[in-house]
DNA sequence: GTGGTCTAGACCACC
DNA sequence: GTGGTCTAGACCACA
């Protein structure tokens, strides 16, 4: 796993797992990976990967079976991609909105850079 | 004025300096609050400033005269509208894309949230 | 069975078995649930009811006869009654009466809380 | 500091704070210690402080102003009651009620024992 | 085996 | 100075 120095790592693997929800490769009940083996897969400390898994136990997209382990909730789905699509119209939007603005870029520009984006990665 | 928690004050001032070029509000040769005046209009340590100035002037946004301030250089604005745009395009527009994709927006629903957010502020 | 989080499973079966001597539920001589069955209908893991029942052997309520299983001991009830009190003296009362005082909650609110419980259930 | 084995030191730490604004020492405004010198007083890791005061926070208790340490909140005392309270009331008091129920202890010899206690410490 | 907690110590950005 | 994050490693209770 490739890691952004803005942002912590424990929300960058939040973010992992919150994906993998909302692309279906984790499903209700599935058992989320250990602590420790998920530790050991990004190369992260122990201690980190329970910091995330304790995030996302506190939003109800994962519950804890003591003993055995983290799972993925009941509409886990539908409460990740809440939680991204909270943070992203309350924190990101509002700044890209007005950044948008501010250079005069309109929508039309915005879908162009868009398609763009598009084309680079296939 | 109102800080954002995601986003470091002094980058925070920065933005708002840049702003106050691209609106018009300061030109070529005007000069700019001084250290301290913005530093109590903001309600932040002057030293908090004074990092955001150091930033500005190495951008060549600002230049300093020795005993007399801060002022806003030529082509500031251009400038200025650069170190926006780079920013904006480098770091924010990939995620944002990315987030768009993952959680299914549409750019017509990007759209409607970009009028939204236009009613909202007058 | 449904469980609380704050406190340990195996203990949470000892209360069970207490509460069933002290119901009457079960009584002296009377045989114990096996420990597979008991773990089966609790849906928990043997070794969880093992180290319950241990417990339980320990403070003289429950006996093992080899091959044979638990039963319930002489004067279980009377064990039960005396384990449970004093944990209930000596380790929560002097809590609760703290955050009483603390919270400011008066005998008399304590007294309508204790109403509202018990109508509560039926 | 005296610790109680059977709860976690950080919530120890917590439930410290939260007396301490409920009995008036910390009130709206007042700097909370910085959590090297709490951690110090207390002799404790300061990362366990650091959990504390995150969840006083995110309990909206606390609020933090960057680079100057830890406030006490507005309404703090309120939320304080609000947040020993619940904890109480969901908590604590069903158990004990149930208890007291199973073990006969009627409302009379409870109160008794209130007494009792009070009268133990001056 | 699982997670939960704590320590010691480090580095960082920020004020 | 402040808090925020991360590591390394330990110990524990629990299943």
């Amino acid at each position: 796993m490739t890691w952004n120095d803005h942002k912590a790592i424990y929300l960058q693997i939040v973010d992992r797992v919150v994906e993998d929800i909302l692309r279906g490769t984790l499903k209700t009940g599935d058992r989320a990976l250990s602590v420790r083996d998920l530790a050991a897969e990004v190369q992260v400390n122990p201690n980190t990967v329970v910091r995330s898994y304790g995030l996302l136990e506190q939003e109800g997209i994962l519950y804890n079976q003591r003993g055995l382990g983290f799972f993925i909730a009941e509409n886990a789905s539908a409460k990740a991609r809440d939680f991204k699509k909270k943070e992203f119209i309350e924190s990101t939007l509002p700044d890209v909105f007005k950044t948008i603005k501010l250079l005069g870029i309109s929508m039309e520009e915005l879908n162009l850079l868009y398609q763009q984006f598009e084309n680079l990665k296939p």
